[in-house]
DNA sequence: TATATCATGTAAAGAGTTACATGATTTT
DNA sequence: AAAATCATGTAACTCTTTACATGATATA
């Protein structure tokens, strides 16, 4: 999967690893994303495979290599989109795991880890709500995304915030169950 | 992460590796799910590693591998009870995927795949909603779970619940929108 | 001058998927 | 008699994380 975000994103304008790494933890981290170590080495087998193309360049005494699309790469993204979905993605949620073996554990220490829970998760709220995708769509010339693009992005940074409002409503419920239970 | 699901499960009650399977896909599939290969080749490992340990028993003519918790296992289990979470679990949602990158798709298209995946949550939601957990407090005795078990895995089942509602929410969302674009 | 950011990689280990492989019992 | 379920595993591959490693430039 992480290779189609990469040709997406490298098909939008060439790009190096470094500026994948900050795109993706700026867009799409909501809901994918890979440590910077994976980026290069996916693009490089990316490269191998011929759907991309790479040029070392510098720019202010900086060396950056700057990855293209490729016809290849093109006809694989096109490939990859024509080819629709037909399951929902597993859920991993580390800390429903730990909820759901917690019955021998102190009520207080869940709660102190719920409670941290609910802060980290109205902290990624905040930061979905703000400026993080109309950065985006301001990057990109007007004419160059004259189609649904903006919709499609801001309803993927929806979901986002649809998923943490959903959670900390969760956790406040669990919260006050559990407080009862003291 | 398996490694302490398999624990947790063990320390119920001693199981296989078949056990674990069915076990997993009724009450944690909604959050954490493995494939049978994973669960077996991890139950090796954690025998290997002390924290379990099996033995060969004949039922009805079928040999089955029971694995009981260790002294190690359950203190390994416990230790990890109590280091709580101190991080978010990253989403990995692969129709976010697409949806950011389907700027150049038929909108049609695109709107099949939404329209499929609204069925496959809305199934998942049914089964949510349906007998799971009722079944798997019922198979405990009403003694070995006088403490907050219930009220914990109800609540893991009841984020499932909320996701999938969330879920079908954000795709009507999105269709209704894309279905003015046409 | 120290810290942060820019920039790119490799190595090793762990996690997870897919395919292969087998054979018994139970239900239709 | 055929299909489904019970039951256990291995092999190969892919994906992901964590740690190691380096060096330049920009900012405080």
């Amino acid at each position: 999967m992480l290779k189609y975000i990469l040709l997406g994103f490298i098909n939008y304008r060439p790009s190096t690893g470094y500026d994948l790494k900050q795109v993706l933890d700026n867009s799409t981290g909501n809901f994918w994303h890979a440590h910077h170590s994976q980026i290069y080495t996916t693009l490089r087998r990316m490269e191998k495979d011929g759907l991309v193309a790479s040029e070392m360049m510098e720019e202010d005494g900086r060396e950056r290599r700057v990855y293209s699309i490729t016809e290849a790469g093109l006809a694989d993204l096109q490939a990859w989109q024509d080819s629709p979905l037909t399951e929902t993605a597993p859920v991993k949620e580390d800390l429903l795991v730990r909820v759901f073996f917690s019955g021998l554990r102190d009520i207080p220490a869940i709660l102190d880890e719920l409670r941290l829970q609910r802060v980290l998760h109205q902290k990624e709220l905040d930061f979905y709500q703000g400026t993080t995708m109309p950065h985006l769509i301001n990057e990109h010339n007007p004419e160059s995304l004259s189609s649904i693009d903006p919709l499609l992005w801001l309803s993927t940074l929806e979901f986002g915030i649809r998923y943490q409002q959903m959670y900390i409503e969760w956790l406040d419920q669990l919260i006050a169950r559990l407080e009862t239970k003291i």
